[in-house]
DNA sequence: ATAAAAATCAAACAAACGTTTGATTTTTAT
DNA sequence: ATAAAAATCAAACGTTTGTTTGATTTTTAT
């Protein structure tokens, strides 16, 4: 008859925590005291599962860290238009983004402050075998023909940079929006919004005139 | 016969050092400590000038905040082309970015953090101004019928959100662009390339086929 | 049922934090 | 020259930090 841990799944709600908390304040910001009350544990449990207050922040982030490039994988085997294969990864990635904004929060401000050489190598290596399968994927396009020779690294990075913006920029984002409430930039029609907009400037940049 | 400093610009020395580890390990992570020993002043001068570490912070933003929005504002009022006109504000932008990047990491990280309110509506009304007049260069050109009707705002939105990116997330880049060196980054070659990619990509999005 | 193992906890730890104090030196003004 | 004001400093302040300890409860296995 306990309240709401079945059993270990404290270490769980202490990984769920910490991603939240994280994601609203940051690493410094956030003590282990913080956490343990959040995640209604005791305080020394902290270092017991983790080891420590670093070691529960890099288990966070190996445990949420998504698997997206399996769907890329398929992608680049398929045998579908190589714009189809940009539109469908745009449509995910706005999605991963805007539904995961806590987590990638968190990510993209440890790749900002560079501080845990470990964490940012973990999170680059991650994300650069994604980025080299949509580099695989503008490629193709430009060898049949379909695309034009653009600056194929600048094109991905404009990508994840706008997503990145609307994430970590929100309160930036909201007043050019006219959105009042901050969690209104994130709705179902503002991802539509997002989706349809990157589409349209990826397709005036990258396919040729004859298309 | 003094070291370093002629009189009180240790008031000075101490911004100049706030800027530079505040951008390189974040708000919480230095120590009044470190910002004096760096500084080479004593501990307790922070207080005595700045009253608090956060006040010191505060009165960083305020120096240091740049005044590019006069450079926009008398480009609203010139008769060039509005095409001109946006190329100009992307090169102004990503020499602003990229020489200043220490300034804007530190700006972007409050921004997504969140945490003080005060200096998060500081930071937006300011370049919320900027990417008004930005937006109205957008609207004169879609007037003439040079432009298209595209998403203004989430146009801005990518322009933005690129610069940012390279910036925030440099590692990321970085390896992307296959730069071993991280400073490498901001050479002079990589901010023509920037701008390369940002005029041929707005290029295609926004002129009308005819042009 | 019982003993070993794992999990949990309150309490205390040393270290680092931002800030304040009060004495001392330097500058300014008469 | 001298007294008031400003600037500088070492030292200590009270908190808060992440972590450890050692006792206690709960679970597991025999």
């Amino acid at each position: 008859m306990s309240d709401t841990c079945d059993k270990a799944d404290k270490r769980q709600k202490l990984l769920e925590v910490a991603e939240s908390l994280f994601a609203k304040h940051g690493f410094e910001a956030v003590s282990v005291r913080q956490l343990a009350a959040e995640a209604d544990v005791n305080l020394s449990m902290v270092s017991y599962y983790f080891g420590s207050k670093d070691g529960l922040f890099q288990e966070m982030i190996k445990s949420k860290f998504p698997q997206t490039r399996s769907v890329l994988e398929d992608l680049a085997q398929s045998d579908i238009h190589p714009w189809e294969k940009l539109t469908i990864t745009i449509d995910m990635y706005v999605d991963k983004f805007f539904l995961g904004r806590a987590f990638h929060r968190v990510i993209m401000r440890e790749m900002s402050l560079q501080q845990r050489p470990e964490h940012v190598n973990l999170i680059r290596e991650h994300m650069a075998r994604s980025q080299e399968l949509i580099r695989g994927f503008i490629h193709e396009g430009q060898k049949k023909g379909l695309f034009r020779y653009v600056d194929v690294e600048l094109t991905i990075a404009t990508l994840f940079g706008t997503l990145s913006s609307a994430i970590n920029q929100g309160a930036l984002t909201c007043s050019m929006l006219k959105e009042t409430n901050l969690e209104a930039l994130y709705s179902d029609q503002n991802r539509e919004r997002y989706k349809q907009h990157l589409k349209a400037l990826l397709h005036a940049h990258l396919m040729t005139a004859g298309v």
